[in-house]
This record gives C-alpha cells, structure tokens and sequence, in this order.
DNA sequence: TCCACATCTGATTAAACGTTCATATAACGA
DNA sequence: TCGTTATATGAACGTTTAATCAGATGTGGA
C-alpha cells in the first residue's frame, strides 16, 4: 500500500518489533471504523442510557414517562437520551396518540447488553410472558 | 428497600404501566453494577483505546513505543491510556529491561472487542503462528 | 559513575459531555 | 377552541476528559 514498503510511515527508528508492528497496523480497521465502533461503546458508556437500554431490553417497549421512572431520571434527560440513541438507530420509536414508545432496535447492541449483564454476573430479567424478545 | 412497598418511590401517578415499571425496575442491576459496566464500555469508547486494545487483540503482548506506532498517537498518550486500562484491570504489564510490555489480561473484554469488530464486518486478524489469542 | 533510553507522571488546557430549565410541538378531552 | 398532557428541543452551565508538554523514574551500557 505505501510506496515505500513501509507501513508505520516514520520513524521505524524506535520500533522494538518492526515486523509485527507492521502486520498489526494493516491489521486494525479503518480510522472510520475504529471511529463507529468507539461511538457505539461510547453510548453504552453512560451510566443514564445503560439504564434506559437495559430497561428496554427487559421491558421491551416503553414510553419516556415510564423510562424515566425505571431509570430515576427526569424526563427531559431520558428524552435527550433517547434522541442520541435514535440518531444511531439504536432505539426505535412507534408514536401512538401523544406517547412515544421506544424500543431496542440494534441486534448487535442487543447482544453487547447482554455480554456485559453476563459478564457482571447479573442475568438479563426475561419475561415471556411479556413477550419483547427477538432473534438477537 | 422501600418502606413504603412501592418500588418506584414516588410519583407513580403519571406512569402509563406501572407493573411493568415495577418488575423493569427491579430487574435492573444495582447502581453500582450500572456504573462499573458503564466504565467497562466506557473504557472502549475512546477511539485511541480502541486502537490500542485491538492491536493488544492481535498482536499479542507490544510494548509503548510499538503500541504508539501501531495507533499512531504518542508515547505519552499511549502511557496514558494504559494506566486507565491497568487500572481497570484490562490490560497487564510485564517490565523486562527497561521495556514495558502490554497485554490484554481481560477475557471479558476481549469478548466484547470481538464482539464489537464482528459488528463492523470486520474480521480480526488472527496469526496463530505467532500465538497470542488465549481461552476466551 | 554517567549518559542515553523507555516509560511514567503531573499540570495545564481545550473540547466534549450530561443535566437542567425554559420553551416548543403536537395530541387528546372538554 | 382552549387547556392539559407527553414528548421534544435549545441554550446555558458545571463537570469530565484526552492531549500535550515538561519533568521524573528507573534500567542498561560505556
């Protein structure tokens, strides 16, 4: 790719292992890439809109009043939240009457919820009876 | 917890389904669980992190100055971030000389990373012959 | 011992973030 | 139509964050 067959632009002079920076530079995805995937994280990063995705995850589809309630936030923040949220098609909105009720609507963020929840050791709560789950 | 019984303390007046916000709100972790998954993804929702730890990913065990090469930012940033990381405990260091080496010590993150690239289409490269990648 | 080198650390600064308050939009009921 | 309710939005504010620079620590070789 560089026409100077080298990949690490400069200063190779301090490198410890060449080679394997090399491979491990063509390795890494692109800068936009790397980028999406950090703002994904980022947005499960906030202790607020964790509590708004796994409120969703459990509860399926819910209404801002009621998010607001499960999360202990005003309204207006989960409202922001959820603006952010949408904007990376994370969450989805049904508009019914005057509410709105939003859901999870992102597989992959799904299953990264539910890693996380796993890795903590806290078992998603799932109520069939309920029914919200999909195909993950 | 609640002295009074109800578990949303107050002002259930305005909710639209209040059982559900009732058996949502006990499912969800403890404050505190929230607030450290939160740094968990936190932690990788810095793109110069990200860089970081996927190279940890693939490359195995690298020192500084490679690591700064590989994301191209500086000494001093990757430093920087890397006492985040130790802090965390999602990286470990081995000091041989005067060299710092860096490894991804967390196998949960490790998962999420992956779980993270999958998303994104990409692949990680894996080079079994310079053997890296542990149980997961 | 002294110097060079790899890494670490603290202080400073600028940008990004989340919350709040006030207000806007829009739908329902009277 | 008018008032109320549910949600959305904009601006302002305080906090957090990551990058940079300068200097500290500690190791190896001469």
């Amino acid at each position: 790719m560089e026409a100077t067959g080298e990949q690490v632009d400069e200063c190779d002079l301090k490198l410890v292992d060449p080679g394997k920076v090399s491979w491990v530079a063509e390795a890494l995805p692109s800068t936009d890439t790397v980028t999406d995937l950090a703002d994904v994280f980022s947005l499960l990063g906030d202790p607020g809109r964790l509590r708004i995705l796994m409120s969703l995850l459990s509860g399926g589809e819910m209404c801002v009043c009621d998010l607001a309630a499960t999360t202990t936030m005003s309204e207006s923040s989960v409202s922001h939240a959820l603006r952010l949220l949408r904007a990376h098609r994370v969450v989805s909105v049904s508009r019914r009457g005057r509410m709105a009720y939003y859901r999870l609507d992102d597989a992959h963020v799904r299953m990264l919820l539910d890693l996380g929840l796993t890795h903590t050791g806290h078992t998603v709560a799932i109520h069939p009876e309920r029914g919200e789950q999909a195909d993950a």
